[in-house]
DNA sequence: AACCACGCCAACCGCCGTCCA
DNA sequence: CTGGACGGCGGTTGGCGTGGT
């Protein structure tokens, strides 16, 4: 039963690593450089999965790692990206240089959890994806959510591959690559769920009712040219699926800051596509 | 001093996607 | 097309430190 271990555990250290364990890999890293992980501790002289040699660099080893002290800047900042991406920790991480989506993750699961569920106010809450399923499903214009209240998606739900949005282009903005242009091929993961979160209105004024009683966004809204200011279109919000969503979720502070996160998730969006179109 | 409960966090586990032969 | 290797990710575990009794 079971799955086989990624490396055989005989005569394999576990556990904490030694200083000594360290100096080797930051010796040989140095030197070599970073991947063929598997192979690595064999090479390096590393009595170790080539995971835990991975992981001990990413997370403790590699230059620019900061550690504790999490700053009152960082932690709103932690706050108001797992609003917005739920348990998404590399991506949280990747906004906050020197961290690592462990230690993030660690932070959020010790120290924020408890805090916000005392405050209770601001910790996320989680409905059913059933719930959130029935609210934004079927046709390709989604149904617009209560106008009361602001929208964020749990995008854990979401697993943003090349892949997966290669295939699944229907219910998604077609924000192609500049390369492709033939209409059905290749979108972008970011631009996609996440732009369409950061464009998605919540206002009452957002939405307006075609004439076949289809609900569409409603392109004089100002969230609609906030929207388009920031380089999303009217089109992208018609093309969102509701059943792509995880979760919906209301909280009347990211309503209060709602443009600014749209503004930080636009820049990771960004980022984001950078990375995916090099 | 001894014991226990609890919190923190480094490390591990298992799943999944990508790459490549 | 297929399967194995590899790497990335999020969830979970377990050891250790600390505070309370």
């Amino acid at each position: 039963m079971g799955r086989k271990p990624c490396c055989s555990k005989e005569g394999l250290n576990r556990g904490a690593w030694t200083a000594n364990e360290d100096k080797i890999l930051v010796s040989y890293i140095s030197t070599h450089g970073t991947g063929k992980w598997g192979s690595l501790p064999k090479r390096a002289g590393l009595k170790r999965c080539g995971k835990s040699c991975r992981l001990r660099w990413l997370n403790y080893l590699r230059p620019g790692i900061k550690r504790g002290n999490i700053s009152d800047d960082e932690e709103e900042l932690i706050i108001r990206l797992h609003k917005l991406l739920g348990n998404r920790w590399s991506l949280i991480a990747g906004r906050l240089p020197g961290r690592t989506d462990n230690e993030i993750k660690n932070y959020w699961n010790t120290t924020l959890v408890k805090r916000l569920q005392g405050g209770s106010s601001q910790l996320p809450s989680n409905p059913s994806p059933a719930t959130a399923q029935s609210k934004g499903k079927d046709t390709a214009a989604a149904t617009p959510p209560p106008v009361t209240g602001s929208k964020v998606i749990q995008t854990k739900a979401l697993r943003c591959t090349k892949a997966f949005f290669g295939q699944d282009t229907a219910c998604m903005p077609p924000r192609l690559a500049p390369e492709e242009s033939d209409g059905c091929s290749k979108i972008s993961p970011f631009g996609s769920s996440l732009g369409v979160v950061a464009a998605f209105p919540s206002s009452s004024d957002a939405w307006k009712e075609r004439d076949d009683g289809v609900q569409v966004e409603n392109p004089e809204s100002k969230e609609a040219d906030d929207a388009a200011n920031m380089g999303f279109y009217p089109d992208d919000l018609m093309s969102f699926d509701g059943a792509m969503i995880g979760n919906w979720m209301e909280n009347d502070q990211f309503q209060q800051d709602s443009m600014l996160d749209v503004k930080l998730l636009a820049s990771i969006l960004e980022a984001e596509e950078q990375v995916y179109w090099s």
